[in-house]
DNA sequence: CACCAGGCCGTGC
DNA sequence: GCACGGCATGGT
């Protein structure tokens, strides 16, 4: 289950709970839960969710073939994949992101949907639609510790129309898009494209990947990369995450 | 006490 | 355009 975890909860997406023996999610209007990779073969959500039509065989093979932090990456970490999750969701939940760390993200993500989702089942919300947040007052958003976040989520759920028809624009018109959101800069944006739109030339850049580019890639282009940048910057970031650099 | 976390904004140059 | 300080919060 480690590398489940690592793909679930290492931080391209906030919606996983780790519980006893599963994985759960509310998506799609319901809960889920799996405990292995099969899990997501059985239902037509979860297969599109997991990314199953990628072709990750030849990714991880070119990729192997770059060097050997890559070549490591893909070892520790076989099947890992790009999930395809909801604009909205990722555009709220890396806002939460910055200057923040994983687990405290997950549990900010985690009171939004409980004080403004709704139920599903007994104990598990759903994350709200911008039509839930709409009368939510930057007050209560402080409340639940978002901290200066605050005010980038007001604009966000005001905004939130900017979400709609992206996926017709070049990388460069999208990102300008997102950026127009108060609290989305190149970063965030970057993320919302990968984890929400699915665009894999997407290279987002954070304090982790920084580290790993100066001590492993000092002075390389990102081109370096190509022609999967964001497979790779996935692989670096979980193996900068787990050897500690 | 310090420094850090999937950064960005506002200001000053 | 680039550098820099500030920013809420909780963990180490």
């Amino acid at each position: 289950m480690d590398e489940l975890r690592e793909i679930l909860t290492g931080g391209q997406s906030f919606s996983w709970s780790e519980e006893a023996d599963c994985f759960s999610a509310v998506l799609n209007e319901r809960v889920y839960r799996v405990k292995k990779e099969e899990d997501f073969y059985q239902d037509s959500f979860l297969k599109a969710y997991y990314d199953l039509d990628f072709d990750y065989s030849t990714a991880r093979a070119e990729i192997s073939k770059k060097d050997e932090l890559l070549k490591q990456a893909v070892e520790n970490f076989p099947t890992l994949r790009i999930l395809r999750q909801d604009p909205w969701i990722t555009l709220i939940s890396f806002i939460l992101s910055q200057n923040n760390n994983i687990k405290r993200i997950k549990g900010l993500y985690d009171k939004l949907c409980v004080n403004y989702g709704h139920e599903v089942e007994k104990g598990y919300y759903s994350f709200p639609t911008p039509k839930e947040l709409e009368r939510v007052t930057i007050s209560e958003l402080r409340e639940l510790k978002v901290g200066f976040r605050d005010r980038y989520i007001m604009d966000a759920i005001e905004k939130a129309d900017i979400l709609k028809g992206l996926e017709a624009l070049s990388y460069d018109e999208a990102e300008k898009r997102l950026m127009s959101i108060t609290g989305v800069g190149k970063k965030v944006a970057s993320c919302i494209l990968l984890f929400g739109y699915h665009r894999m030339e997407a290279f987002p850049i954070d304090v982790w990947i920084k580290k790993v580019l100066n001590t492993y890639y000092p002075g390389k282009e990102l081109s370096y990369f190509e022609p999967y940048p964001a497979l790779c910057q996935q692989y670096l970031f979980s193996m900068a995450r787990f050897i500690k650099l």
